[in-house]
DNA sequence: ACCATAGTATCACACAATGGTACTTTGTCA
DNA sequence: TGACAAAGTACCATTGTGTGATACTATGGT
C-alpha cells in the first residue's frame, strides 16, 4: 500500500502521514474504507507500532480518517467539509512551490524534465487537467 | 531579503537555506555576490549567528556559496558544476510534488486557484513558461 | 465470561535544533 | 608592526522531537 524510506531525513511518522494524505486525495483510499491495524501497517513497513497509531492520531486531528479504539480505524471525509484554503495555506503552498522549484533547477533538472514529472504528479491528483 | 517564520515546523537553518537557494535560482543573488555576515544577518532575522553560520556551511557543502574566515561569504556558482538530477532526486521530487498537490487539494484549494499559485511560483523560477 | 483484536498511555533514549560564549583567521590602519 | 575590527568557527548546554519498549484499556465475538 505505501513504503517507508528509513534512510530519509523526513521523520517516520511524516512519511506515513503524506502517503495516506496522498492515497485519499487520488481517490486511492475512499470513504469508508478502512485503513489496516497499526500493527500490521507497522509490521508492513518495518517500524514501531506506535509511528503508525501516531500517523493515525495526526490523522485524526485534520478529520481526514475516525478511529476507535478496538473498532479500527476508516476513512471520514474526502472531499467534504474541507477548510476553504485561508491565506495562511496558500502562503505556504507558494513557498514550497517554489523551494520545490528551485531544487529542481539548481539539481540541474531540465525544464522540459521537470514539467514531465509534474504532469505526471498532477495527473495522479487532479486527472483532468492536461497542461499542469 | 528574505525572512523566518519563529513559529514555523521547519527548522530555521533549513529555511534560511531554503530562502537563499530561491535567491540564487531566481537570479536575485547571481555569481560572486557577497552573502551578509552571519551576525548582521542573524540580527535582521532575529535568530541567533549559529544558525545562519549553519546555514552557510550548508550551502557550502553543496557548492552553491564560497566561505572563508575573516573574509566572507559568497556565491560562487548559480547554473555551472550542478550535478545532473540522478534517480534519486527525481524520485524526491516527484514524492514532493505529489505531496504538494495533495495538500492543496485536502485543503479544499480549486484546482484554478493553485494553478494560479504555481504559475506564480514557476514564474520566479523559470520566467519563460506559460502554461506551466 | 473469555479472549483476540485494535488503539492508547507512559516512560526512556538518542539525536537534532538552537542559543551562549569564547576562539581563530583575515585585513586594515595608525 | 602592533592593535583592532570584522568575519567565520568550535564547543558546550538546553530543549524539544522522533522512535521504540512495554504495559494498559476498550470493543466485539463466541
Amino acid at each position: 500500500m505505501l513504503t517507508v524510506r528509513l534512510d530519509s531525513d523526513e521523520p517516520l511518522v511524516d512519511q506515513i502521514v503524506r502517503g495516506i494524505r496522498a492515497a485519499i486525495a487520488t481517490g486511492e483510499l475512499q470513504n469508508g474504507d478502512e485503513l489496516p491495524p497499526v500493527r500490521q501497517l507497522a509490521g508492513d513497513l518495518g517500524v514501531h507500532l506506535n509511528t503508525v497509531a501516531r500517523a493515525y492520531r495526526e490523522l485524526q486531528a485534520t478529520g481526514l480518517v475516525h478511529t476507535a479504539r478496538g473498532r479500527g480505524t476508516r476513512v471520514t471525509a474526502t472531499q467534504e467539509a474541507l477548510p476553504a484554503g485561508d491565506e495562511a495555506t496558500r502562503q505556504g503552498l507558494l513557498e514550497r512551490a517554489q523551494a520545490l522549484l528551485a531544487d529542481a533547477k539548481l539539481a540541474g533538472l531540465p525544464r522540459t524534465e521537470f514539467d514531465r514529472i509534474w504532469k505526471e504528479a498532477r495527473q495522479a491528483i487532479w486527472p483532468s487537467g492536461r497542461t499542469s
